[in-house]
DNA sequence: CAAATAGTGTCTTTGAGACAGTATTGA
DNA sequence: TCAATACTGTCTCAAAGACACTATTTG
């Protein structure tokens, strides 16, 4: 193979490499603001950000200390970026199978005052009972949960402003345009369950109003009725239970109606 | 501010580093496999990929010599990927405003035989008109078009054929999406042109039908008529012309219909 | 005028959206 | 019984899709 022969002549060293490869992960959740019994559940989508340390590990001044800022860590050399963010979450939160989906890198110059460093960013969905579960665990004021309305006001560490908005507005968009609300959902969900996970990120009136949606999810062809089951966890009355279908769904903006 | 402080007690070499980074370009355009006078053009959607030289600059054996394999190179450190890409493509082609979208990240360990070298991939849309006079310049054994049908059959360098694959699925998606296919177009287009972009990625009936298109396009929020304006490249016929209106258009799949 | 492309006229069917009404059940 | 949620009945209007037809122009 001519490979070996070139790679014995290839030197490693010819450019200037990078000071360091590191997995991101926004952790969004979706949490319900009351939770009452028999109501439908008003949700609030919510990213979790941790308080960075004064002190890193070894006792010396951490850097952009006390900011807030998102999970993550350097990625070894054994490892893909993805590999690192599902191995980090789910030894955070003792669960598998979280979504987990790549979404951007972030490689300015300067924008880590440590280096060259390269952040390779995620968004994760994890129930809310997990996160509740760690927060209870850990001292309250690491880690925090906020809103995606406020969580842009705050003082972020590094470029993770841009980080954090960015992942908005694609997991808003993924949630709108793919099957990927249903990582926020129990298996077996009720129209309007996933009626309020759709509100957190659009104002289509289509969504908003109740008939309109409890009639069109009969319709749709990757959902489908779970027969006899049924639950009252959202209303006294029995309520009919969906689950999704696993497929792919592309719906072009030149076919559909406006 | 503490962030000084910090920064002298951190060492840069407490982990290992990437041995490089670098910025991929799927580079596609769309060419008219037919162009006759009056005819509405047949297309096919093309990627264009290089032949890695036998010998590198230095007259050493080349890695992965001779194999096809998507253009880029390694990213500076006073640069992002995106930069690089877009440079890199500036250079090539000599025409900016290049439409470049970043969709993925290669990392893999073992994905590249020089060490450990993360890739930043990219798919760019070109005029094929620029392609066409690219590949007279060159070499022709060097530069070549395939059609995305065939490409994946090739022996391609190191993972191209996963970022290749990606770029296929992203691109296509795009294409239906959102009005990334403006960038295949002339800024005034037929309605027959936007449809033949389309085709190449997709088989929905309401798309293939000329007369459900052509009724189609006029009820469409992000397309309006250029009023007055009429060509006859597609038709003895003079035809309407149509340009994209610049907004974000998100159709959710909730509410279209199936 | 024949052929090819680009439409339009019109019909049927489907679905969206609105409004009103019914069903169910715990407090 | 009342209030709240989850539907269903029915109407109207708009659009999708199919089919036939017209419009325009070059060879």
């Amino acid at each position: 193979m001519t490979n070996k022969k070139a790679l014995e002549q290839y030197d490693v060293k010819k450019y200037r490499t990078p000071d360091g490869y590191t997995s991101d992960i926004c952790v969004f959740t979706i949490i319900p603001e009351k939770m009452e019994a028999y109501k439908p559940p008003v949700m609030d989508l919510k990213i979790m950000l941790i308080q960075r340390a004064a002190l890193d590990s070894e006792g010396n001044v951490n850097i952009e200390a006390n900011k807030w800022a998102i999970p993550g860590g350097f990625v070894q050399d054994d490892e893909t970026a993805f590999e690192a963010a599902k191995r980090e979450l789910e030894e955070e939160t003792n669960i598998s199978g979280i979504h987990i989906k790549q979404y951007g890198v972030y490689d300015k110059p300067g924008r880590d005052p440590r280096g060259w460093i390269i952040s390779n960013a995620h968004y994760a969905i994890v129930p809310d009972t997990y996160l509740a579960k760690r927060k209870a665990q850990d001292d309250a004021a690491e880690v925090a949960l906020f809103s995606i309305n406020e969580v842009l006001q705050l003082d972020l560490a590094f470029d993770h402003k841009d980080i954090i908005s960015d992942a908005i507005n694609v997991i808003s968009t993924d949630l709108l345009q793919t099957t990927a609300a249903k990582n926020f959902l129990p298996k077996h969900f009720t129209y309007s369950e996933l009626q309020a996970v759709l509100k957190t990120v659009t104002d289509d009136p289509a969504i908003l109003s109740d008939q309109s949606f409890s009639r069109k999810i009969k319709s749709l062809p990757f959902i489908k009725e779970v027969p006899g089951k049924t639950t009252t966890r959202t209303s006294k009355r029995a309520t009919k239970l969906y689950t999704f279908i696993d497929m792919d769904v592309i719906k072009p903006i030149y076919t559909a109606r406006y």
